[in-house]
RNA sequence: GUGGGUGUAGCUCAGCCGGUAGAGCGCUGGAUUGUGGUUCCAGUGGUCGAGGGUUCGAAUCCCUCCACCCACCCCA
């Protein structure tokens, strides 16, 4: 039997209606807020990935989908979509458009990682970039919106963390004190930290064995170390945010595993996940238009969901709900009766109705079937009915059934549509 | 890449000490004529993840492999 890959799944009828339903209101939210939807390839040239995310990141040495077309390039999955989105920006120079630009995508990421719970090979996000400033209320816009799209998806409870992780001026000299204290303490911590010490610095800070806490209590915080820009810039984003009411918690530990991030990084977090408990992840990257080869500068703030994560904790929320139902099974008695359904049916359909129709003449088993469907109302056309020229229109919640005109039975579902 | 757990019907699972498979749900049909949901009756359904070994006999014991899940790592 042929199955779906590793790290890969089927999402499958009564979840894809949430997920639309998800992803439709995404779309509001952002439209709510001036942005419009990028849609970029699903690959790449590797290049892109390897300056934009960074040479040296897990991604890039050993989660890419990387193949060689029959041309001899090198093309990549694209496990992130910010350095597309980069690329398309600069490559049709949107940013001498009027105003910010303002984008938002949504669609699926590959990473070749170890399957996990809120883990997969090809995954989803939807995100979000504003590019070409580097005012602070762009920061705290994108914040709020991104609380927003989770909020207007249903999800509650959820974690707002947020950090600095400074500048090219002032992160290469907080990672070089750091790594040099951390060499002096290194054979109190854990050995996945003492390992970390050369490989990623900033990564022991945010260590959980609790054997290294208190070492790591001891260390500096990025925060005590921002040059004079990157604090200031970091106490307006915080003075915004509070003033918008949003609740965060700073997180002088919040590391980021792009090498594009600079500055302001935020995290939303949620309990019902397990170990993979970040739903969102983003932050700042004025340096990566650069790092892509833009002549100009283009300060940049984005962030990403992770949609199957967003909808794991609905689904946990909410519990699994049943798939929704059509709003008219239409029971037709005979050939003829058939026929003239199939005419109505249609004009219900127009009239955006959700129409289904009987395969089975017997009028228990579709009424059967209408009701395992869920349908709202059953329409029942048989020949007492084709000759007085009405319907019997059954409730299947109540129960009630009534004969009805073929406007009355319009004017009813409209309602019913309506509502 | 490294650990740990689990693999029996479409789904959720029982089958502990070896004697060639069960339940619930689902699905199909029925309880007469053009009326669903509840109920009752019947039926459908599984090379017990795969291969090998021990044994008169293996879903059950042993070995190998595979798949999925969870965790590490890292991230969304």
């Amino acid at each position: 039997m042929i199955r779906a890959v590793k790290g890969t799944r089927d999402i499958l009828p009564p979840a894809t209606d949430l997920w639309n339903r998800v992803e439709q209101q995404a779309r509001a939210v952002f439209h709510s807020y001036n942005y419009h939807e990028i849609r970029t390839p699903i690959f790449e040239e590797t290049l892109l990935f390897t300056r934009g995310v960074g040479e040296d990141t897990d991604i890039v040495t050993k989660e890419m989908y990387t193949f060689t077309d029959r041309d001899g390039s090198s093309l990549t999955l694209r496990p992130e979509c910010t350095a597309s989105v980069m690329r398309a920006v600069v490559e049709h120079r949107l940013d001498q458009q009027a105003g910010q630009l303002k984008l938002y995508y949504m669609g699926p990421m590959f990473r070749r990682e170890r399957p996990q719970k809120g883990r997969f090979r090809q995954f989803y996000q939807i995100g979000a970039e504003a590019i070409g400033s580097e005012a602070p209320a762009v920061d705290a816009e994108m914040v709020e919106v991104a609380a927003e799209v989770l909020r207007s998806a249903g999800l509650s409870d959820f974690q707002l963390l947020i950090n600095s992780v400074g500048c090219p001026e002032c992160r290469p000299k907080f990672v070089s004190g750091l790594q040099a204290r951390l060499r002096a303490v290194a054979a109190s911590l854990c050995s996945d930290c003492r390992r970390r010490v050369e490989t990623n610095p900033l990564r022991v800070l945010d260590c959980k064995v609790p054997g290294d806490q208190p070492v790591i209590d001891r260390l500096p915080s990025i925060l005590d170390c921002l040059c004079a820009a990157c604090r200031d810039h970091f106490d307006a984003v915080l003075a915004l945010i509070t003033d918008r009411g949003i609740a965060f918690e700073l997180r002088p530990r919040l590391v980021r595993g792009l090498d594009y991030y600079m500055r302001t990084t935020f995290e939303i977090t949620h309990g019902a996940l397990g170990a993979q408990n970040s739903v969102l992840g983003g932050g700042r990257y004025d340096g990566l238009a650069q790092a892509l080869g833009s002549k100009v500068r283009l300060p940049g703030i984005g962030f990403s969901i992770g949609e199957d994560r967003l909808l794991m904790t609905l689904q946990e929320q909410a519990g699994s709900a049943a798939q929704e139902g059509p709003d008219l099974f239409i029971a037709p008695l005979g050939e003829e009766a058939f026929r003239a359904a199939a005419r109505l049916a249609l004009g219900l359909r127009r009239a955006g109705v959700s129409v289904e129709m009987a395969l089975d003449a017997r009028l228990k088993r579709s009424l059967e079937v209408a009701n395992k469907l869920r349908a709202r109302y059953a329409l029942i056309l048989g020949a007492d009915e084709m000759a007085a020229g009405n319907y019997q229109l059954k409730d299947l919640i109540t129960g009630d059934q009534q004969t009805v005109s073929r406007d009355e039975l319009f004017e009813r579902l409209r309602a019913r549509h309506a509502g």
